[in-house]
DNA sequence: GTCTATATATAGATAGAC
DNA sequence: GTCTATCTATATATAGAC
């Protein structure tokens, strides 16, 4: 995330929020870990945010953008859509931290606002969307029989990500992760012509 | 889980404690919610534990203790491999609360602390592994073919639940479990014979 | 924009009376 | 076993000087 001195303490705050929340979840970030993390003062933290949940706000919405922009990046590369696919699935994570957006679907508090819902609501419908479209394409072309149901494969496929983040972070293994994967993978090539 | 009167302090202590951490989370849990919930004094839980954490093992453990009770009970069941799995995938949960023990990964006070984390960690381990078995034995049975990865599967399964719960608490609607759940299902059912 | 002072509420306990 | 008093640290700000 890089938060480097040069990029302005309103950015450093979102940076060290963005950090916090996905180590320590909202209710176990405080204002003052924040502002120990981006090396700014009480006073500037609160000049340039309301207070905890607009910061959040900002980074939340900072993580979900970059969740989306990254998965993105795969999805509308070359390849067949079992390569993207795979690509997306298996492209390399910091599987032991978990899932920055993920993670704040168990922040009561972040769930009971919508305004800090929403981006959590809307990265996972994209996501869930934008597979399914990808499914539908690739049944359309024969690379899949027509068997299979983009809806319910996409979310699976997404679920298996979000699972294999906890399983992982469960064993402490991130090799979990990739076992999650793998076994998605080969159900998936049992559909494959 | 039933906070009845008739259970006795440290009965609806740990009750009280396991419904808070399930909603809120360890961090987002204080010992004085808990005592409210429980009807406690200050006192009473002191007396019967040394504090949050000696409380909240007795919770985890407890809740790891039903899940995998639960768990077992549909996959010892009569039936094909196939049935006793889409039984245990299928079966009624509290979706939109999530897994209560599967949330715990996500809480770091929690994972930092060996003793609290053991029962987590153990809980899915024996779950995947508990699948596993299953697998293979209907992989030996001719009900799978033999390209299928036991261990793997399993593990793709036990994420699709996790999973599952992350995306019906980030969409606000417990349809999207069943529709990974169904995604799950219909590509483990292109490996049947 | 940033700093320091101040303020209220809660977290998480300990001590000792009953 | 339970209750009340007390205690220190932290959470989450606001106010006003610089």
């Amino acid at each position: 995330m890089g938060t480097s001195d040069t990029r302005g303490t309103r950015e450093r705050l979102i940076d060290s929020t963005r950090e916090l929340l996905w180590e320590r979840g909202y209710v176990g970030t405080s204002p003052k870990a924040i502002q120990e993390r981006a090396a700014a003062g009480q006073g500037s933290m609160y000049h340039h945010f309301h207070g905890k949940p607009d910061l959040a706000l900002a980074a939340i919405g900072r993580s979900a953008e970059e969740l989306r922009a990254r998965a993105e990046a795969g999805f509308s590369g070359p390849g067949t859509v079992t390569e993207r696919i795979t690509g997306y699935l298996r492209r390399e994570r910091e599987v032991l931290k978990g899932c920055p957006v993920g993670r704040l679907t168990q922040d009561p508090d972040v769930m009971a606002d919508p305004e800090l819902r929403r981006p959590v609501e809307e990265t996972f419908a994209w996501l869930t969307g934008r597979l399914a479209a990808l499914l539908t394409e690739g049944r359309a072309s024969g690379e899949f029989g027509g068997g299979l149901d983009p809806a319910a494969t996409a979310t699976a496929l997404v679920a298996v990500v979000q699972g294999g983040y906890v399983l992982a972070r469960a064993s402490g293994s991130a090799e979990v992760f990739g076992r999650a994967v793998d076994g998605a993978l080969g159900l998936l090539a049992a559909h494959s012509r």
